[in-house]
DNA sequence: CGAATAGTGTCTCTTAGACACTATGTC
DNA sequence: GACATAGTGTCTAAGAGACACTATTCG
């Protein structure tokens, strides 16, 4: 059996991403060592003797203090350009993680800072992050973009229990723009499995109370929710 | 600048398709040394001091004969699961290309031989690749069907210029199914930037001569064309 | 009562799917 | 002529988008 030269070191970075105040918010923290040193990234760290998605998993716990439970998390791709560490070789397999507005917002192990950042103000500035993280990052927006149309995904973001306007507004966050209200309703309750009514429950927002819902057992979506009627 | 401890070696696989003669081909290997000598496997190889994108290029450039130009070729997913290679840990990264009916089917430059696999006859086994790579196969499978749906990446399988049965011949061919052919006229030819006209070209598959056309500049297909109407 | 949000009903337009029919080549 | 494949036209039903209207709470 041939000999295996060990030429690399293997990373997993997290874009974490929630909704809440109508607004899209990323875990970042902040590097406290070199290289980078008191710049911005994403969460990760360097693999252990564990599959890719364990370790993935594992550093959502160590960041966030999430279980796996509440939380979407898929990998979203790899990045591995020689020159991306000034270290040398490293590839780093990155993995999108969607979450429900956290009760504790950060459980910050390391000695590192962590906070969510509003990512309107994170996009714009291409040197925000630390390696190639804002690339990693808008990748990882574009994935739950694209993901909120033809899946359900977009309840991972809701409590538990949920209104249709709160599902709405995950909508309307991520895409950025608005979606008719009584058209979204009627979609959302008429695509079966999509969401589940509660018994007879309901809160405020302002007016007449809303029925609470849950996530229903439809993984995927057809007809989808599209973004934009495309170009024609 | 803190010590880089290497752990890990990192190569790309390729799921290369192509469609010939009614069926969805895959390019195989046989490996020539352990682990698995003797046994088929995905093409592929250890990376360089190159980035992930140029080590699958040059590997189907080394297993083919295939420049870029004519295929397309984009990140699959990545594996690392500790002990898919029994030499340590190698994490790799999967690319999917897919391809025009080649010319020369294959040209095997190392001492391995290699050839297409009749994928319908090699899905069924588990067994019949090396390492991890059926599952690798099988996620590259769901990817090209998927993509179909959405894009405009079917004439990748097709010549230069092609009919619209033989593009309709793709889709039935990686889906599976039969399609209506009228519909399907219909659908490819008003979609804009699909396919593009060619000047009053034609060739002969029996009937009346079918027009050629080329790929147009579309890149995603909206409405898209469904592989089956979803459950309801 | 008014204000605010929840939820329903209706109309139109696009488009998929089914399928009859016409067009143009070969033998 | 028969036969085969290419390509067009027509009908129907599903569903998105637009938006008027009704329902239910609070102050």
């Amino acid at each position: 059996m041939g000999e295996l030269r060990l030429t690399a070191a293997v990373t997993v970075d997290l874009v974490v991403l929630t909704v809440r105040d109508g607004a899209l918010w990323t875990l970042v923290i902040r590097r406290g060592a070199p290289p980078y040193k008191g710049r911005w990234a994403l969460p990760g760290g360097f693999v252990q003797d564990e599959a890719l998605l364990d370790a993935a998993e594992r550093e959502l716990r160590e960041e966030t203090g999430l279980t796996s439970l509440r939380v979407h998390l898929e990998q979203l791709g790899t990045y591995g350009d020689p020159k991306r560490d000034p270290r040398g070789r490293v590839v780093t397999v990155a993995y999108l993680a969607l979450a429900p507005d956290l009760p504790t917002p950060v459980a910050g192990t390391d000695a590192a800072a962590a906070r969510w950042a509003d990512t309107a103000e994170i996009v714009p500035d291409r040197r925000s992050l630390a390696f190639d993280h804002h690339r990693i990052l808008n990748d990882g927006l574009e994935r739950a973009r694209a993901k909120l149309e033809y899946t359900t995904l977009a309840t991972t973001f809701c409590a538990e229990e949920f209104t249709i306007a709160e599902l709405r507004r995950v909508y309307e966050t991520v895409w950025g723009r608005p979606i008719d209200a009584r058209n979204f309703h009627r979609k959302v309750t008429t695509t079966p499995g999509f969401v589940e009514e509660t018994d007879l429950t309901s809160t405020r927002d302002g007016g007449r109370p809303a029925r609470l819902y849950r996530r229903g057992t439809a993984q995927s979506l057809f007809p989808p929710i599209l973004r934009e009627r495309s170009v024609r």
